[in-house]
RNA sequence: GCCCAGUUAGCUCAGUUGGUUAGAGUACUUCCUUGACAUGGAAGGGGUCAGAGGUUCGAAUCCUCUACUGGGCACCA
């Protein structure tokens, strides 16, 4: 019974029982359905080492809402739920695991270390995907996808091999970033820039004498000539190949094709050409380190200059930096240069250079530039078609703004580096021959006489020399290779042509739409199109609905070493999953960062408590009713009935509107309001005349509309807030008597409201807005006047309108019960009673009688005040009809509202003057 | 340096194609525990819509510039 339900709105409970309901009854789950059309969401897979934060709660409450939105229109809906493996990030986590039990990786050796990784992923893998169960996220769990599971691995060595049999992915020695700290390369957008106040050292490098071969440093010195280089990175001078200037730059025209003397070293550069150079910038003269830098490595391929290798893959100096340098660390050899260089007086002057340095986006150690044989993925023609989807809008953007940034990383992108010298990821599948090969050992490079093998799985022998010594490269793939394979690798692919008819695969691909933050636009969203157009002919989802990042309240990003986050599990403890997710939705628009603050959930729990007990309010006045939902009250119904349906329907178009754009947070806060503010506040208040009254028929009208408008409320708000709209709807059937216990009635599969043509108007809406408006201006003067809340009043009306005055005579009941009034007297000109307030609403001039409460210096004040304002209004209505140009241009719907409005204006002023007379 | 977004009440934000006195929530003031709800109700105070200029009968809204904030891209050693 309605009677025993709780006060408060306890969620907890609650969220339990309704997800185990729904899973239990198989809800989320979805098979290819032939004749119903699908609507498919796969999930950004979260990394495995991750833990539920507010980033990953608002994207799975993004993603929740639209497929329960979509389900509920009537799609075959699918959320395909997954993690993935995370490849560096996860590396790093384990070995920081071992590192605090003594042990590390090399010591393990690759085997047990990837044993122990599997291990991890086992115990702690799942972690995240629970926490999205108490999100209430409508995921089919029977499809639970890992990207290293077989399914997906299996995609990706199809892939790979595919691509490298098409010629597209090449092995090549580049200048690659490497990550000293996490042992590997990474691609050009795994490097984050930040700006950084560095410095400028300025090095005199001597010029060797002319044409002799100088035979000691102590010759060349003599000369007295020398080039001044400018340079952030002293220690890389160890590895100059060359010294280059502008071909036309006329101070240096002379030396060039000229000799340097290599300070700290025993090396002699030569002095080359080359465009890249900027005569404006520095000295014009350019040290150039083709191992250790991207611009001099190329100009160095253009020059034909010799690389040397001074610094290794731990970011210490190599033998070749020379011996006094050989072995430190790459800050340290700074250090040792610069002072061997002043010592020697090559060091001229020091300037603050602030420049950008390149950082590891999983460890943030500062990235070097090395030379170094890596797997590339050609990325040219795959950028165009992924460019043209998107300026086709076969891909639309939400919000379009980051089409323009999408289309020109696209167009600039360099080949992708795939491969990575860790051991967590897709090996490789790349076989060498190293039957008739020297012995390759740790570290060292494989070397084979026979060509490379790439296939499916490891050969047996080599098709070559039929040796059967075969080693796999020892690379695997960057994760966001098989995160690019995600939206079809899910779903089987690859898959024999002969099942492919009847495959999930052609069911749900493309999927729907890919909801995500904008950091990993580029890093996935971009390649997600480029390989789906490669290998299904097809765009992975035909929208992309990106959303901003959550922030604290001062709008920070949230980050642990900050201690700023707030933990998403936490929130839910305390305020409820519905209250997190509504908090969320609520400031989600559509690709901007939202503050989060306690406030927020503060305020949103208060909405499910208000959802709760305005229920408990319709609850209550069950008894005997039985109702479906869509059946309409067939009774006469009265103004308020008409004017709230009149809203509802406007609320429904809008909230539909909104949720089809992705405007999910509009949605969220035109429910908030309608429900709150119309139906709280003023409908249920006025249905207590009838349903307190005796008229049983009366009752019945009011309780249907008020079932009406409350499934239709709890409808639409089921996919922002699940669970308690869940628990009240199961309420409303069991107290409507049409719950059957094998007949599935859940909120979930019942259908979202449409907004159906009723008589009810915008003319029950102006009617109703006027009796509001009687009924605030009678609360004001309560409220000013002091009368005591119990203390019934009585109203004197003057009503010139014979429409108006059937509207108020009509519903004399509503001001009396809504401003606490016992007796109203209308008419045309009735007099000012004694000690009374005063109040003009719409041409009705009101009194409102309060012999020994009023207090007449107040009113008096009162209402000067409110001359003021009508003044005012009257003015400016004049101003704007006075001007020609206004009344002859502007629209006549315009001018004819101004006329009113200065009508309406003119007869307030007048009465209330009246009054203001009338007091003395 | 280039591009994008933003700047509205103390705080967090709405404001549809230009058109009543620019709205919510929160905070603040006053009153109220009335038969849904004090996680509530009623009423009130609070804004030169970042600044300047322009278009227009009319600009928070459209255009230009400036300032600040955030983001993306590219970086010259």
């Amino acid at each position: 019974m309605a009677v025993e339900i709780s006060k408060v709105y306890e969620p907890r409970s609650v969220e339990e029982k309704w997800y185990e309901f729904w899973l239990k009854n198989k809800l989320f789950s979805c098979k290819v359905e032939k004749g119903k059309k699908p609507f498919t969401i796969v999930i950004p897979p979260p990394n495995v080492t991750g833990s539920l934060h507010m980033g990953h709660a608002l994207n799975n409450t993004l993603q929740d809402i639209i497929i329960r939105y979509q389900k509920m229109r009537g799609f075959n809906t699918l959320w395909v739920p997954g993690t993935d493996h995370g490849g560096i990030a996860t590396q790093n986590v384990v070995e920081k695991l071992l590192l605090s039990q003594g042990t590390n990786r090399q010591d393990m050796g690759r085997e047990k270390f990837v044993e122990r990784m599997w291990q991890w992923r086992r115990e702690s893998g799942d972690t995240i995907l629970n926490q999205l169960k108490k999100l209430g996220c409508s995921l089919d769990w029977d499809r639970t996808r890992f990207t290293m599971d077989e399914v997906c691995s299996r995609a990706v060595v199809f892939a790979f091999v595919n691509l490298y049999n098409r010629g597209l992915i090449y092995r090549g020695k580049r200048l690659v970033n490497w990550c000293p700290h996490c042992q590997t390369a990474l691609s050009d957008i795994e490097v984050e820039h930040e700006e950084e106040i560095g410095k400028l050292w300025h090095i005199k490098y001597p010029l060797a004498e002319n044409g002799k071969q100088p035979k000691s440093a102590k010759k060349s010195k003599k000369s007295g000539e020398y080039v001044i280089v400018a340079t952030t990175r002293p220690e890389t001078m160890l590895g100059d190949t060359a010294v280059a200037v502008h071909p036309d730059d006329k101070r240096y025209k002379k030396i060039i094709g000229g000799k340097i003397r290599l300070p700290l070293t025993d090396r002699e550069i030569p002095v080359v050409a080359d465009e890249a150079v900027d005569p404006t910038f520095g000295t014009g003269a350019v040290k150039v380190t083709p191992a250790h830098d991207p611009v001099d490595f190329d100009i160095a391929a253009r020059q034909k200059l010799p690389h040397i290798v001074v610094i290794d893959y731990q970011g210490k100096m190599t033998p070749k930096a020379g011996d006094s340098y050989a072995g430190l660390d790459r800050y340290e050899a700074r250090k040792k240069v610069l002072h061997d260089l002043e010592t020697q007086g090559l060091l001229l002057e020091t300037a603050d250079h602030p420049h950008s340095i390149g950082h590891c986006y999983r460890c943030n150690s500062v990235i070097e530039p090395l030379v170094s044989e890596q797997w590339f993925l050609k990325v040219e023609e795959m950028s165009r078609k992924a460019m043209q989807v998107v300026e086709e809008g076969k891909v639309k953007f939400y919000p379009e703004s980051w089409k323009k940034p999408y289309l020109l990383w696209l167009e600039n992108l360099r080949d992708w580096c795939i491969s990575r010298q860790i051991w967590w990821g897709h090996r490789i599948p790349v076989y060498y021959c190293v039957s008739k090969s020297s012995k390759s050992g740790k570290d060292k490079p494989i070397k084979s006489n026979c060509p490379p093998i790439v296939a499916h799985e490891m050969p047996k022998k080599c098709p070559k020399c039929k040796g059967t010594n075969i080693v796999q490269d020892p690379d695997v793939l960057d994760t966001w290779f098989s995160s690019a394979l995600w939206p079809f690798s899910v779903f089987g692919w690859p898959k024999k042509e002969e099942e492919f008819s009847s495959s999930d695969l052609e069911y749900f691909y493309p999927t729907n739409v890919l909801v995500t933050g904008h950091e990993i636009l580029y890093l996935w969203v971009a390649r997600m199109i480029q390989m789906g157009l490669e290998f299904m002919g097809d765009v992975p989802y035909s929208d992309v609905f990106i959303h901003g990042m959550v922030r604290d309240k001062f709008g920070k990003k949230m980050s642990k070493s900050l201690g700023n986050v707030i933990d998403p599990l936490e929130v839910m403890g305390k305020y409820g999953a519905d209250a997190l997710r509504f908090s969320l939705t609520q400031s989600a628009a559509p690709g901007r960062d939202m503050q989060l603050a306690e406030d927020s959930f503060v305020g949103a729990r208060n909405f499910t408590n208000k959802l709760w007990n305005a229920s408990r309010f319709v609850f209550m006045h069950l008894q005997n009713v039985t109702w479906q939902p869509g059946f309409m009250a067939v009774w006469p119904l009265d103004l308020c009935d008409m004017w709230i349906l009149a809203e509802y329907r406007l609320l429904v178009n809008k909230v539909t509107d909104a949720m089809n754009k992705y405007n999910i947070d509009e949605a969220a806060r035109l429910i908030y309001d309608f429900f709150w503010s119309k139906y709280c506040d003023w409908y249920i208040e006025l249905a207590k005349i009838r349903l307190m009254g005796s008229n049983e028929r009366n009752k019945k009208t009011a309780v249907s509309m008020l079932i009406e408008i409350l499934s239709g409320v709890l409808r639409l708000l089921h996919p922002i807030m699940p669970f308690i709209t869940e628990e009240i709807w199961s309420i409303l059937i069991e107290l409507t008597g049409l719950k059957s216990p094998d007949q599935l009635v859940t909120i979930m599969t019942s259908s979202w409201p449409v907004a159906e043509k009723e008589k009810a108007s915008s003319k029950d809406v102006e009617d109703m807005n006027l009796l509001q408006n009687i009924i605030i201006s009678v609360r004001t003067i309560r409220s000013e006047m002091r009368v005591p809340p119990g203390k019934k009043i009585n109203m004197v009306m003057n009503i010139i309108s014979p429409r108006q005055m059937k509207i108020v005579a009509d519903h004399l009941d509503y001001i009396k019960a809504l401003a606490g009034v016992e007796n109203i007297l209308t008419g045309q000109r009735l007099k000012r009673p004694a000690q009374s307030a005063v109040s003009v609403v719409s041409e009705i001039e009101i009194f409102v009688p309060l012999a020994g409460l009023i207090d007449i210096e107040k009113e008096k004040q009162r209402l000067v005040k409110e001359i003021q304002s009508t003044e005012v209004e009257v003015e400016r209505c004049n101003k704007n009809l006075s001007n020609q140009s206004f009344v002859q241009k502007a629209p006549k719907k315009e001018v004819e509202r101004m006329k009113n409005r200065l009508i309406e204006a003119k007869v307030k002023k007048e009465r209330l003057q009246e009054s203001v007379k009338s007091l003395e």
